[in-house]
This record gives structure tokens, sequence and C-alpha cells, in this order.
DNA sequence: CGCATAGTTGAACGCGGTCAACGTGAGTGG
DNA sequence: CCACTCACGTTGACCGCGTTCAACTATGCG
């Protein structure tokens, strides 16, 4: 399979909102993420994505998204496969389709895990357990540890993934460094304390299997 | 495609969480909702599926399911699918994995969007535009219209996939009959005012596509 | 050096939670 | 037919988490 290499900064779409797109992409290097936004202008990351992750495979099945895809870090680097190629491949292989079902059906469960923490966790909690989630992906995809592993993305960006304001990121950082759980210096996250931080966070990685594309 | 009919009540569960299932569900009559418990208590529900809907298709894929199923009327009856039906079919008509494939993603996005009303919008929003949603969903199921139509579930239900409280989701339709967008008594809602609800919950339908299993 | 973006802190406000009652309607058994 | 129960709905008073607004610092880049 074969795809177009591609760049992108943050705070721009890679992909917009509302239009057809006629390919996904894979992360190749860097941070990537699905961005929601409200006619108010009130923003929501929907999901992020890893290297390895594919983080627009749903569009093949629904062309129009009605979200944008933005980097996370500078620089993102992430390949464009058309969906001509994805649909003809899963086509004529059913185990490539059952690959890239399944790897849907894992995103929707992370999606799921993200609405039980912004409806029933406090902001606390919301920030310990998206912590906990990242460092095992960034574990399992290769890229570091759950102890200590690159974060490139900036204290706002998680903000409106946790659906709370960069003010209150940053007290809730603050509060969770206090506790002894974390440190978070620049692009590199450190957890200190793992049991604490998902005692917090409530914790249970059940939800993540495995994702067909990562280690990619 | 053959299964089998069953039965539930409310407040107990249909499928329970952490168990391997061998079996979908297709909701025949009733509402069905899909939970999940934090270990404090606290209770999310993270989807809403109607007559129609394919309420567990996910499983077919992860039979390891993180949430449990409940029905959200008195009686909900459905449809037990077995996965190995569903599999085999899929494996040998590429264009019934892909509609399996395609619901999984429609799904995925419907939960994306109450993950930015969980994340961005005010109690009321989200309380009109779950109302939206719903109004859409049933009239594109031929169970109704979208000005008046039949909805089982209580106001906790309703609280408990908002995310608020049930005495918060109380004083909310209060307000929304206040100002003559809603009425709602006992099972049947009816939206007065259309305009008015989706101005108030920021309501776009661009994210309910077409769903493969609707209409059944 | 100048400018933009990210991070940090304080003070005051308000949405929604919490707690505690009470109302209401359906179902049940006397 | 009434008494009882239980789940759901409704309302009021108070409280606290997180927002808002504003200011300032730090960092990086032309």
């Amino acid at each position: 399979m074969r795809g177009q290499v591609a760049q992108a900064l943050p705070n721009r779409d890679i992909v917009p909102p509302g239009k057809l797109v006629q390919h996904s992409c894979l992360v190749a290097e860097g941070l990537a993420g699905r961005f929601s936004q409200l006619p108010d202008g009130m923003r929501q990351i929907t999901a992020i994505y890893l290297p390895g992750d594919m983080c627009d495979l749903h569009s093949a099945m629904l062309p129009r998204v009605e979200w944008a895809l933005q980097a996370l870090s500078a620089p993102l680097t992430y390949l464009k496969i058309p969906h001509e190629e994805l649909l003809r491949v899963s086509r004529t292989h059913p185990a490539v389709a059952e690959a890239f079902w399944r790897d849907c059906v894992v995103d929707a469960s992370v999606i799921a895990q993200w609405l039980v923490s912004l409806g029933r966790r406090s902001a606390i909690a919301r920030a310990a357990h998206l912590l906990c989630e990242m460092a095992l992906r960034v574990e399992s995809a290769g890229l570091g540890t759950r102890a200590a592993f690159d974060f490139p993305a900036t204290q706002l960006h998680i903000a409106d993934g946790l659906g709370i304001t960069a003010v209150h990121m940053n007290r809730v950082i603050r509060s969770l460094r206090q506790r002894g759980a974390l440190a978070w210096t620049g692009r590199s996250v450190s957890i200190l304390d793992w049991d604490a931080l998902a005692h917090i966070g409530s914790f249970d990685d059940g939800y993540l299997e495995f994702r067909p594309f990562a280690n990619g």
C-alpha cells in the first residue's frame, strides 16, 4: 500500500471539516488531534493520535468528515493513503477489512472512555486518566515507557481534550505535581507514581485493545 | 440471518461488563442504552439505541465489552444475533462487511458529538442537542416525527447520558418548557419550536449519516 | 529587540452539584 | 375501596468546582 508523505504545523487544518476527503492519514511522527468546533468558538479535541495510529480511517466509510485534523506538535509527519487503495485491499482481503473495522471499533471504545471522563470525572481525574491512557499507548507503540515519554502537546491542547480551560488545566497539573504523581516539563512527561495516578483517574486499561496499526 | 428474540426490563444488565459475549443485539421495540460505571458508583450512558439499531455490533470485533447494556424502557424487545453468523456473512460478502464497518463508524461519530456536548456545551445546550438528535433518528427510523415522538426513557436516564444530575435535568427540562421549545409529559416528547431548540443546542445534523440497520 | 505563543497566578463569579423534602402516579395487597 | 409501597418527578437552599477576567512571566523566533 502506497501513500504520500506530508507535514503539518499546529493550529492549521490538515483536513478541514465538512469537506469530502479522498484519503486517510497514518501518523508517522509527532502528535495529531481531531478537533470539533462550536459556533461560539469553543473547541473540543475528540481524539489524540500517536505515531502508528491511523487517524482518519473512518473517512474511508464516511468521506464527509464533521471535524478537523490538526497537528498537536511541530512538526507532524504523516502519510496520506488514498481511500481507493484502502477499499481495494479491504474488498479483496476479508482479513484486512476486519482489521480496519476492528481499528474503528477500538477507536470508538477510546472515545467512549473519554465520554465517561467528561461526563462523570472531576478535572483532576480526567487529567490523570488521560495521562495513564497516553502512557500505555506510547508504551505499546514502542515510543517510550509508561514512566517517561515524550508528549509535545501544549497544556491548551490537553485542556481542549478534557473539556476544561487552559487556566484550570494548569492548576490541575500543579496539583498532580504536588501530589508527587507527575513531572511535566516542556514536552516530556514523567509519571513518578503510577498507582497514585491510576487511582486518581480510576484508570482501568481494559478498553485499550490491540490496535492493528500500532507499532507501525 | 437468524436470531433469538429476548426481552428485558430497565435497571438490569442485558450484557454485563467485562464478560465475553457471543452475540450482538438488534433492538426491536423500546429503548436500549450503553452504560459505563465508575468505582464510586457514578454512571454514564454512552449511547442510546432505537428500534432498528444494532446496539452491540462492536462486540463482533471486541467480544470483551467494557460496558453494560440495559433497557431504557419497559419492555425492551431485542434480537440476539450470534457473532458467528455475523462474521460468516461478512467474510463471504465484502459489501456486508463494509456495511458493518460503516455502522460502527456512524456510531462512533455520534459518540464524538456527545463528547463535544459533554466537553463544551452547557447543560441546557446538551439537552437540546440530544433531543434534536433523538428526534431526527426517530424520524429517520419511521417511528414518529421530529415534532412529536415517543420517548420512554426517564429523566434520570437522560441525565446519566448528559453527564448531569437528575435534579438539574429536571430544571433544564423546565427551562426548555418555559422557553416554549418543548413539551415533555410522561413518555411523549413534543418539540414545539424546532429552530429554537436547534439553536439552543447548536445542533447541526451533518453527523447523523444513513444508519445501515435503521428502518429495520 | 519586538512580537507571538505558552505558561502561571490571583480574585470574583456562577453553573451545576448536593442535600433534603415533598408531590405524584402506578401497582399491590388488605 | 383504601392503605401501602416504590420509582419517578419536583422544588428550595446552600455550597464548591471550574470559569472568567486580568495581569504577569517565560520562551522562542523573526
